[in-house]
Formats: structure tokens, C-alpha cells, sequence
DNA sequence: ACAGAGCCATACTTTTTCGTATGGTACTCC
DNA sequence: GGAGTACCATACGAAAAAGTATGGCTCTGT
């Protein structure tokens, strides 16, 4: 009873169909360059891993150097400008939205590719441009909230770099006891950040 | 008046002989990856880049695997080893020898290669438990200069964690101003790791 | 001057990769 | 039910990679 149709299978098994987006693509792609590194983004083997062939990969993307911009734009998009954006639109003072941003990225874990992104993409001269275009976004973002809470303009550089460097790179620390990623450590960071 | 000798030729142009130490190659090869990334680690393209050919990479290791083990164990040894036994010898308080710390990782740009060891490292099966224990060894010794500042175990445990996220990442965020590596900035970023 | 050791270049095989060319399958819309 | 479109598999060529085998060069000791 099995079908000659790769699709339906999938479909019955209840497994990814073995057909892709162009977004399917990259948000794959992110993923397997967060788990296994930059060393799994070659074509063919990120078509295995995807089930799919380069068939598939050369459809979507004219070449690797294509595939990286968009994989980075893509990144950009969806974990910087939406969470810019999202936490822009809330209520409250500075302190409470930097809490917020915190506890978004924490619970979203979407600094799961921050190491990844920048050890492979900073390398690379095509891209270490739109790199350093999202560290100034953020940067500009954080910034605003420090000034907004009354620091002076050196003081909330210091303090915006501190922030998004330990945003960024948290993970490189292996996790800690076993309570600490709960709130009120969260909260205790956050006032590490904002004390005055 | 050339002659067939690689070694004299490079002697005579000042450049580097083209016959390497063991300890040379790892050096030159963690070079290569802090500028280069993990992407130019291949044993061809790496000789190329040293000025032989893999024929010494095979002399010197016995395979990649063997290489990549040595690497780490010499990025720590030379990176963190001598750092926290120098810094240990000091004398005076605690918050100097922090400030201490800060300044000789900077002044030897000591934190160049965190990025790309780390990205690197971290995924592969038999790297990783070395990264992990050159951490462990940084937090016992940062975390000993806030327990003797007189900070409790709490937050001796989350002012390591966000000071060593800080010296790892740094350099991932482009540098802002152009004072920033100044001596007064470094008291400052001291201080706000150390306030109470 | 000769032997041995240390260090490296070269040639070779197997595997993996990028990129192209081409044909096939499933869905849509008339 | 036939044409067109979207998506993918397969086969192919060229290049680069890991690892092995082997021979050559240079120095040291005697």
C-alpha cells in the first residue's frame, strides 16, 4: 500500500513531506547550522539531513552564495526584527521592556544561533556586512532603552555592549545549578544591567 | 643563485622557513582559524597557508582528529593556563587583580580566538568536554576573585557568568567608539562588574 | 665520509563537494 | 483531460579533500 509518492508517505507517517519552501529551506538550514555547525551547510549534505536532494537546493537558490545572503537575512528577520519590534510595541518604562526583551529571548531561545551565525558568517566578507547592519539595529535598540532610563550617553554605550554581548553569548557558558534560567534570576540579571 | 634549499631561500628573504615544530604548527593553525575561520582548517589548504605541504601535517599528527585534540589543549594552555596563574601570583585586592585580568586579556588580545574555537569546538563529539573543562577552570577562578570581594554564592555565580560572557564575546560586537580601549574605560567596565 | 634520524614533497586512491543538464512527478486551471 | 507550472531526482563533470606510500633533502654524530 505505499504509494510511489514521497509527499503522501510523509504525510501518513505523520514526517515532514519531503517538499520545501524556499522558508522551509532557510529555517532548516538555520537549524542544522545551530546543531551541527557551520561545517553541515555543504549542499548535499544539507539536502540528506532534509531528506530532499540538491535538486531541490538549486530550484530555490542560484548558488551557495545566494543561499548564505538569504540565510542571513532570514536570521535578521526573524530574530532581531520581529523581537524589536514586538517589544517597541509593549507598555511600561525601560527597565520593565528590557526585562521583557530577556525573557522573550530566553523563553524562545533565540540566541540558539548566535554563535554559529557570527563564527561562520563574520569570517566571510560577503556577509559580514548584514552581520554588523544587525548588531547596529540591536545595538540602536538596546541603547534607547538605557538613555530612556536616565544613563548618559557613555554610560549607556557601556552598558548596551555589556547586555548584548551576554545576550549573545550566554550559551557559550555551560548552564549553571539547575534553577537558573527561572524568573527571579531573571530578574536579578536585569537589575545587574539597570542598577544605578 | 637560487638555491634548492626552501629553508635557506626563506632565511634569506626574511621570511619564514618553510620547516615547522609541532608547537609552530599549532600556533600558526589557531592563527589561521581566528582569522579564517574553522572552514580553512583542512589539512591541505592549512599547508598551503603555512608554506608546506601535508606531508609535514602527517609527520607532526597522525590525522585530523589527532590535530584538532592537540589544538585545544594548546589554546588552553596557552590561553587560559598561564593567564589565571600569572594573574594568581599578584598581589593586591581582589578588584585590581579582576582589573588585571581584564587589561592583560586585552592588551595580548588574548580573546581572538574565543569566537572561532568555541563555534567550532563545541559541536564536535570529542572537542567539546575540553572546551567545557577550560571553562570550568575560568569560572572557579573568577568566581574565587568575587567570593573574596565578599559577594555571596549567588552572586559571586551570576557576576562570573556575565564577566566571562563579556571577555568571551566582546569582540563579536564591532568596537564602538574610538577611546573605547582606553585604560579609564576598562576601570569603568571594572567597575560596574564589581559595584555593590 | 658515511649512517641514521628528522622533516618534507610528490604521486596516488577514495570520498565529498559544487554546479549543470535533463527528465520526471504532482498540482492547477481551464 | 490536456497544458502549464512548480518542485524534485538522477546522472554527469570538475575540483578539492583525507589519508597512504614512498622517495628526497638536511643535519648530527662519529
Amino acid at each position: 500500500m505505499t504509494s510511489r509518492n514521497a509527499r503522501e508517505d510523509a504525510a501518513r507517517n505523520g514526517t515532514v513531506p519531503a517538499r520545501l519552501s524556499r522558508e522551509e529551506w532557510l529555517a532548516r538550514a538555520l537549524e542544522v547550522l545551530g546543531k551541527n555547525g557551520a561545517g553541515q551547510l555543504a549542499v548535499e549534505s544539507l539536502a540528506r539531513q532534509l531528506g530532499v536532494t540538491k535538486g531541490s537546493f538549486y530550484w530555490h537558490f542560484t548558488n551557495r552564495d545566494d543561499f548564505f545572503r538569504q540565510l542571513i537575512e532570514y536570521w535578521d528577520e526573524r530574530f532581531t526584527r520581529t523581537v524589536t519590534t514586538e517589544i517597541s510595541g509593549l507598555g511600561g518604562t525601560a527597565e520593565e521592556r528590557l526585562l521583557e526583551l530577556m525573557r522573550l529571548v530566553h523563553s524562545k531561545r533565540l540566541d540558539r544561533f548566535e554563535m554559529p551565525v557570527r563564527a561562520w558568517a563574520q569570517q566571510n566578507p560577503a556577509l559580514a556586512p548584514l552581520v554588523r547592519s544587525v548588531d547596529r539595529h540591536r545595538t540602536l535598540f538596546v541603547r534607547s532603552l538605557f538613555l530612556e532610563m536616565g544613563f548618559d550617553e557613555d554610560e549607556a554605550e557601556m552598558r548596551t555592549r555589556i547586555f548584548l554581548t551576554y545576550m549573545i553569548a550566554q550559551r557559550f557558558l555551560l548552564p549553571s545549578s539547575a534553577g537558573s534560567k527561572q524568573l527571579a534570576d531573571l530578574r536579578k540579571r536585569a537589575a545587574f544591567f539597570t542598577h544605578r
